[in-house]
DNA sequence: TAGATTGTTAATCGATTAACAATC
DNA sequence: TAGATTGTTAATCGATTAACAATC
């Protein structure tokens, strides 16, 4: 497995491909680059640079053999690894998330969630009050974090994580948030998802 | 309002531009593209422009006047109508989106999901048979379908809910979908978001 | 008037795509 | 061998950033 100078935009495309794959893979022993940017209208030199940076094991004229290039897919954005992670805010977003089961696939289990009011917590359903997230994380070596707090505390929950031992962070806050350099922010801005969508239906009812 | 040539990252930066501002319309009466990119850690020139796109109120020497600067984003965003939105795919992710009073904000509103499955249907739960989809879109004049339902399920859905009048569809599935060219895909995908966490903790770990 | 800020034109950067050489 | 496919090098494209002119 290495990891090295892969774009973000190639990575994002990843889990796209590894799903393709999986839905093909009774149909093509093997499969092409070719095959691959037809079936999800990419280009097809695009996908192949793509699958240069996770996989050498393509050969000319045949292409990949499929379930080879599915393991090396799922090894290479760490399916197969268990990466531990906490939610910050339990209201309706967290809980959702929290109990989203479709996570696990991509090796992602959510442990805990943590808020700051005393009304939602509830250690039976994993919610426990935010003072216990620093020796939490410490203990049991979390490195993931998941923000859905709203946008006016996502900064201080924020700064909350990063001291306590946390190196990625998913924000689902609409906010830009300010962290240490090594520290990585993916957002998850729905706002933003949304204005994409409301923008095209002005354009076409306008 | 006018929403031409616009390109999607700037549609994707005014949603943190106008909860910056919201956060702040207390301390500054006026406000410069300045102070924006400082705060949001982003490229003065960048948020200048973005903002030109938007309003055209700035003066030099004093900036925009705050309050007027948050009533253009929230009309030029859609916050102040209402889009009528479905879901389909009434599972955790489902009824835990149409739960989330956070969207009506963004002038979202989500009437309805839909399910295949007769076990999970509950009329008074806003979830109704999938075959009524079609009939349901028509009769509200339902533009905005978001889609809900497992990956394998997700193209069928979409052609359904494109047969049906939607113009711009959510996609929460981590697929590729195929639309006609005027139809709008807008991926929410938390697989990619997952495999640039998982990356960056490979990096950081390894 | 001076200077902070806007808005624009030009340069840079990174990602995508096209052209091509290598090879099973 | 022929040609489909990989992988690489070069060209293009779009978005970001830098330099600058306009102005309240």
């Amino acid at each position: 497995m290495f990891h090295l100078n892969i774009s973000k935009s190639t990575l994002q495309r990843l889990p796209l491909y590894l799903n393709y794959l999986k839905s093909v893979r009774d149909k093509y022993v093997n499969i092409s680059a070719t095959i691959i940017a037809d079936a999800l209208k990419l280009n097809d030199v695009q996908v192949r640079k793509d699958l240069a940076s996770v996989s050498s094991s393509g050969k000319p004229k045949v292409g990949y053999v499929t379930e080879d290039l599915i393991k090396e897919l799922e090894d290479f954005l760490g399916y197969n690894t268990v990466n531990n992670a906490i939610i910050v805010g339990a209201g309706k977003l967290g809980k959702a998330l929290m109990g989203y089961s479709g996570f696990k696939e991509y090796g992602l289990n959510i442990l805990m969630a943590f808020d700051s009011d005393p009304k939602v917590i509830d250690e039976a359903e994993r919610i426990m009050p935010i003072e216990k997230l620093p020796e939490f994380c410490r203990k049991m070596n979390i490195k993931i974090g998941i923000i859905t707090v709203p946008a006016q505390n996502a900064q201080e929950v924020c700064d909350l994580l990063v001291e306590s031992g946390v190196l990625a962070i998913w924000n689902f806050a609409p906010v830009h948030l300010r962290v240490p350099e090594d520290i990585l922010v993916q957002n998850e801005n729905m706002a933003a998802a949304l204005a994409v969508l409301s923008n095209h239906l002005a354009e076409k009812l306008k």
